[in-house]
DNA sequence: CTATAATTTCAGTGTTGACAGAAATTACTG
DNA sequence: CAGTAATTTCTGTCAACACTGAAATTATAG
């Protein structure tokens, strides 16, 4: 079984997944597999993924162990087979969920941290006032989207799901807009 | 002047977004201009930064222009002087917005184009019907995400501010938790 | 307990992207 | 229309990260 025996419509997708990967701050073969797990309809073990995908089965290894860490992919057992199967959770938004909260803690945390401690030695320090300010601006900035995140992240996936979907006539009724 | 010559918040500051940049997708020296033009309370020349940072000239123009193509970085004169300088725009809400709108570019609307082109596809091939059915979740998930990105981005920055900031009573109110 | 299958770790290799410095171009000034 | 300052483009080098294949480890079956 290769990439080649796939419908082209899958090719495609997970071609695209893993160059898409990249951009969204993993590597290409993570985010490769995770395309072929979310298309396939049984779960896959290793030495498949890596005949699929055509890379190599270390590679694969190291890959699905950052997926479970994640806990976006899981693993499961066929009855008379000791292999390892692997199976990414179904829920679209659920999986997202993850993925943003991965991503603040990467991207976002570190930045909030710096800039809560820089806030506090602004007082007894002696820099410029608009200074001051502008540093002060973008951590009320990060604050304010930090609360977001933690409201957004209390709420179940059937919440976050109708509040993306919001209309415009809610949004104006809140006076937001 | 350079690096050591600025207050110790500062230096940290303009470090710690370089590094950030990285895991933001934009390279570290670009970010760290960035910063640096932010912090600044008078718009720099392209030696200036080249100076204070420590990376060469021609690395400061190139990144330069990068911010500029964004947006984000604006060229302005100084009366008696041929140089070109360099300032940001000031509201971080609206900078933010054009960084968003950048990243959307980038990580959303290319696959948002090949979901579409997927689904319309999916129709006349002879794909199992739970595999289309996770590709039909999955391009929902971007449509809607798209959604909510179009009409953020519609909305004037102090409207975005306000919806960021929104309480959990309103939330409440809106059913959405 | 031994043999073998399955998985993981590790060291070396390849690839990609950032960067410096040089060369070229553009834009001023007298 | 020189001559020089300022900026940009280009090419080779370097560093960081991904990946392979081999070796080591772990788990299972007889």
């Amino acid at each position: 079984m290769t990439m080649k025996d796939l419908h082209p419509i899958l090719q495609r997708f997970i071609l695209h997944w893993g160059e898409m990967g990249t951009r969204w701050g993993l590597n290409r073969t993570v985010a490769q597999i995770h395309a072929l797990l979310y298309l396939s309809p049984k779960p896959l073990n290793a030495e498949e993924i890596s005949a699929v995908l055509g890379v190599s089965r270390s590679n694969v290894s190291t890959s699905l162990k950052e997926l479970q860490t994640w806990g976006i992919v899981r693993v499961v057992h066929i009855p008379g087979d000791r292999r390892d199967y692997y199976e990414t959770i179904s829920d679209v938004w659920e999986m997202f969920k993850i993925i943003l909260s991965e991503r603040k803690r990467r991207e976002l945390d570190p930045t909030l941290a710096l800039l809560r401690s820089s806030v506090e030695e602004l007082e007894k320090s002696s820099l410029d006032e608009s200074v001051k300010e502008r540093v002060l601006e973008i951590a009320d900035f990060f604050e304010s989207i930090d609360g977001a995140y933690q409201k957004l992240h209390k709420m179940p996936t059937g919440a976050i799901r109708r509040l993306v979907k919001l209309g415009d006539r809610v949004l104006r009724a809140l006076g937001v807009i």
